[in-house]
DNA sequence: TTGACATATCCACAAAAACGGATATGCTCG
DNA sequence: CGAGCATATCCGTTTTTGTGGATATGTCAA
């Protein structure tokens, strides 16, 4: 139950939704794309995407001298279950259509290959 | 976005879950067998009911002198999605057995008819 | 109306989480 | 090696959330 409490909790935070909306969308940004479209300090994007690793949502991959973040294919469960949720709920929002739009206006003049 | 960040952290806690695990499985209940179950002072049960009914997950019945705690039916398309991870997730921890133990024993020598 | 009871709300305090600038780490290239 | 860049971590501060005793509200029964 402590484990489930944790789980949503993982989910409650804006910028933490925005940047699983944006890794639902796009499958795998490095942290200087996220910095761009959230429009938030580093650290601030940092801190959120430690935290969703460590809850399991996401994992990391170096490539070079960027990391790429990406949903983690071994969900637990729970987490399962949860996926079409944020499926179906988070790209109808207004922020995420504005984040995605920010984010291809990006890519054309992207940061990290 | 932001919704959503509210429906989660609605749930993100233990005693908010134990109190939505308990009305999944009874259907009904007033504060006072929460109270009871959940070994908490009135105070903290009545403040996360009441949090829980603003959140829509619950909705109250005044019968006497006795309010009646359950399920709201009248649950958000975001909320009808979630139940089914609840019921799923929930029921299996050990808090939840205890609890429902509890209320068992409880329910001969009820508070409330 | 008064008293007893169930529940809600208040309030002062404690705990937890977020924030973001500063700094550390780690990689790459020259 | 050393410079420069991307990212992570640290840390002091602020904001948010929870807590539970005390008190207020509302209902019933006498």
């Amino acid at each position: 139950m402590e484990k489930m409490a944790l789980m949503f909790q993982s989910l409650d935070d804006e910028t933490r939704l925005r940047i699983v909306a944006l890794l639902l969308e796009k499958d795998e940004l490095c942290v200087c794309d996220l910095v761009a479209v959230l429009q938030l300090p580093q650290s601030t994007v940092s801190r959120q995407l430690s935290l969703l690793k460590s809850a399991g949502w996401l994992k990391d991959r170096r490539k070079g001298i960027w990391i790429h973040y990406s949903i983690n294919r071994a969900l637990t469960p729970i987490q399962q279950f949860l996926i079409p949720v944020l499926r179906n709920f988070l790209p109808v929002t207004e922020t995420a259509a504005t984040d995605l739009e920010r984010l291809k206006s990006l890519h054309d003049g992207d940061c990290c290959a």
